[in-house]
DNA sequence: TATAATTTTGTAATCATTTCAATTTTGAAA
DNA sequence: TTTCAAAATTGAAATGATTACAAAATTATA
């Protein structure tokens, strides 16, 4: 995705557009690898030297507001994001940590109809366990 | 649940009991509020004084490895445990943080069959939103 | 009892995240 | 273009959860 589409990802989502923004967000879609924080700023940093983590931090926040990230809490260690936004399921691995992506088919999706007093704003489903290569 | 009844619910998890251990499980099996780590701490300190914070995560870290709980990463910031292992998904209050089951419909639950090269442990549902009382 | 293994404890270290104030950038108005 | 205010970025310091580790205490075993 070009530098002109991730700027009008960005507005489609009412995020002002800015340099860092664009280059994080960029990143985020290009790596659908559920990266940390720390694997952000460090992938970036090369090519924008003047980076700072805070800024990476104060963006995920932002995106993650503006619900145009998913935020995945299936690691105690740190939050990972997701920039497919889409409705899907996460595995990881308990050996080697991995984080694959699982599509749902639509009916696996548990419901929530019968909570009317509970506003849901975002399911998460995480599966864990052991990976091929781990076995 | 008395003491002796925690005593067997352990060692039904293979767990060597020890004074500690039997404490914190019956904590948690009295406490279904998915407390933190700091929460078991502070409220098992005053009936018993010697007890280490380390001893704390030590000993939920040896429930959880045994799958004595369950360990929910629902909120970035800490690990809860629940002392219900039993076949359920969490809600979490955005703004007030507040914790609650959801029962989960059988039918509702995500079927991991079309996976045959991951090992399936455990899965995780959490729902977030915003609760009635922060409407 | 003596000894070995396990568990508990407290301190210090680690590391992700947040706070905060200063600096820089952006955008609007003159 | 210049000026000014608001917004965004930055880096350093603080916070807070978790882990590492070695000593002390407890438990199990010979």
């Amino acid at each position: 995705m070009n530098i002109q589409e991730v700027h009008q990802h960005l507005m489609n989502h009412d995020i002002k557009p800015s340099v860092q923004r664009v280059a994080i967000m960029q990143y985020l879609l290009e790596h659908l690898t559920h990266p940390t924080i720390d694997q952000i700023y460090t992938d970036l940093v090369p090519v924008m030297p003047t980076l700072s983590k805070t800024t990476v931090y104060n963006t995920l926040k932002l995106f993650y507001d503006k619900k145009a990230v998913i935020a995945l809490f299936i690691d105690e260690k740190n939050v990972r994001y997701d920039g497919d936004t889409s409705n899907h399921a996460h595995f990881r691995c308990k050996k080697c940590g991995i984080v694959r992506d699982i599509p749902i088919e639509k009916t696996g999706i548990p419901s929530f109809k019968d909570n009317p007093d509970l506003h849901l704003e975002e399911t998460q489903i995480y599966f864990l366990g052991t990976c091929k290569q781990c076995m």
